[in-house]
DNA sequence: AATGAATGAGGATTCATTCAT
DNA sequence: TATGAATGAATCCTCATTCAT
């Protein structure tokens, strides 16, 4: 039984890609390589022939979306000049990268993080990234004066993608809505209100 | 070699209790019924005439938990009077709730939320019961307009316990310091000056 | 499907007597647990239940026929006083041994051994108190001056067990009668006059 | 991307010797014909073209081996006039052999000699020629009235050789010093003096 | 009420070998 | 001639669950 016969590069593209479908739709303990290879139209073997394990495989899954997501999120880091502006740009985007991949998110953070090694791995690397980009943001804020110094940035940064993965967890149980606008203004709003310093500033609520 | 004969109620809350411990250290997945039964001096056969399966019985766990977890709420709700000094109290009840026992709080959310039937379940109206508490004291401060209503309850609910899982899985892997404290200062502060009506209210934080 | 239903240790004993009978017949390689089963009329799964793993199930499978042969071996001992004598018995004695069982001593030759564990292993104690007899023999011999003391007995011993074993092969293939009498008393000869001290002693050999 | 293009003999030739090499380090059931191929910077197609199966590769091994070993040999045969000069010589060269390459001696022992076609076998005839220099050395002493004629010099073949194999597996598992002279010396002195006619010859020993 | 023996259905991974290009 | 992609057939082991006693 001869399947379609693809360069590496291909082939290993249409595994990680099917990879990434079948990992959103059953989770890792339930991702069966031997599921992978069918949808694949190839044998397991295949599967084997470039990824060493299931594990590594979906550890690239993972890369690769990260990847992307990040490529993605660049070009309008800069757009906004305003903290509040770059705040909720950047929520809007978290919000639609975990809403898009529910699965993919919570896999990383079951899977992977609890890792003791995950630290050393690529995928902290590239995750830190991520979420570092509003880290930074809200560094910035507070050494400018903007924010108040009386929270720490990640207790800010959890209140933020923990909202966002409970919220999306919700929705994929069809208990919410879970407008993208809502959330993102929502989460905005309060983060920005419970740390601005000055005066309260009404422009942004509303 | 018959083991020693307890009454049912017994004999579950036994089990139960064992459960607990089992899964807190090792996780839903690697929650082996024959591990319990070592544990409890019993064999495989009578974990099974008490709970037709695994997942009845980690139910079962949760159901417990969650009983307790209100249980011991209670007492203190009333205690406060000021939405600040209440939400600080819930907030804090919550975060020293899921430090104590992380990864039952990760089961309920990975094993037990993502299941069809699971606002069918006793547990999802035990856990609404105590995320219900937090919520309704948002919603009366927005009644009473303490609190501003552009922003979802659910929402800050989402807020609120996705930031204390994120920095106990954190704080879990030692990358954190994770000081209750801190943590329930942090999120009240920001939740509470982020929705507050009215003009700044500097008396809280600090 | 229920198979007979037996006490763990006839099911043990059924299991390792199995296992030696296959193992004879295929040796290590292709030592299936599956065909164990098969064999004894129960699931692979029952295999498991008795042996964690395949090795540590044909480990003792070895150490079980070692204790065999050893208590076979012991009234015969000290039957023979005379050091001819008493080397001809265990010659004879390891030749019906390994006869017997050749894949099972070559089992043990090429697998157990290898391992870098060997020397912290049941069975090197078990083969060394067997070969040990032959070794203590010898150098008794060399203690009372009736062997001389220019060849080490570790030399003399692999002698004795490597022919021996080449032999059984040879016969395994039919390639030689290897008839249990010549073997023995060819092997006991020239040990024992290749090492006599003295002038030589016509007696022994014809 | 073309491989080295490189003459039929020359491509076998380097495939025998890589082969060779991975044959002693790994033994049979871990030679994997894919890092066979990865040595020698050819495919493992290419491994398959020159050769069936891995098993007649290894076959191929072992009567190269066989060759080089005999064609060694062959030039101090007739060096050595004296029965026991000549015996020491060719046990010492065995010796050698052996510990030069004791998997591959091992590999023929257990993977060659078992199978039932093993006398038909290049093998079998170069084998026998190897030890049947070294047999004829024996049947000559026998016809000569040197040796006596009360132990077939098969098994006293199987002496040396077993005792050889037996002494280098000790060493390679660091067991024992298995220094080349002793281990020469012991094997002929046995033999020697164990089939030796006449009255005892203390020449030789020490 | 309790158990001890038993298992069905996987489930990840390996490797010698093939064949279209 | 050479290859690179592909695979069929194993293979050891796991675990929630059952049932005769």
């Amino acid at each position: 039984m001869t399947g379609v016969r693809l360069k590496p590069d291909q082939r290993v593209a249409g595994l990680v890609a099917a990879s990434r479908t079948l990992l959103a739709e059953v989770g890792y303990e339930r991702f069966l390589p031997a599921e992978l290879a069918r949808r694949c139209g190839v044998s397991e073997a295949t599967v084997y022939r470039y990824f060493p394990t299931k594990r590594e495989l979906l550890v690239r899954v993972a890369e690769d979306w990260f990847e992307e997501v990040f490529v993605a999120l660049e070009p309008g880091v800069t757009e906004h000049e305003d903290t509040y502006e770059r705040l909720h740009y950047l929520v809007r985007y978290a919000v639609e990268v975990v809403r898009s991949e529910p699965t993919l998110t919570r896999y990383i953070f079951n899977e992977l993080r609890p890792d003791p090694e995950f630290r050393s791995t690529a995928i902290y690397r590239l995750n830190r990234r991520f979420t570092g980009v509003v880290v930074a943001l809200m560094r910035d804020a507070v050494a400018r004066g903007e924010f108040r110094n009386d929270v720490r940035v990640e207790l800010l940064r959890d209140m933020i993608f923990g909202a966002i993965e409970h919220q999306a967890w919700a929705y994929l149980r069809s208990e919410g809505d879970f407008s993208t606008e809502d959330t993102t203004d929502g989460i905005t709003r309060v983060v920005y209100r419970g740390m601005a310093a000055g005066p309260p500033d009404d422009r942004r609520p509303r």
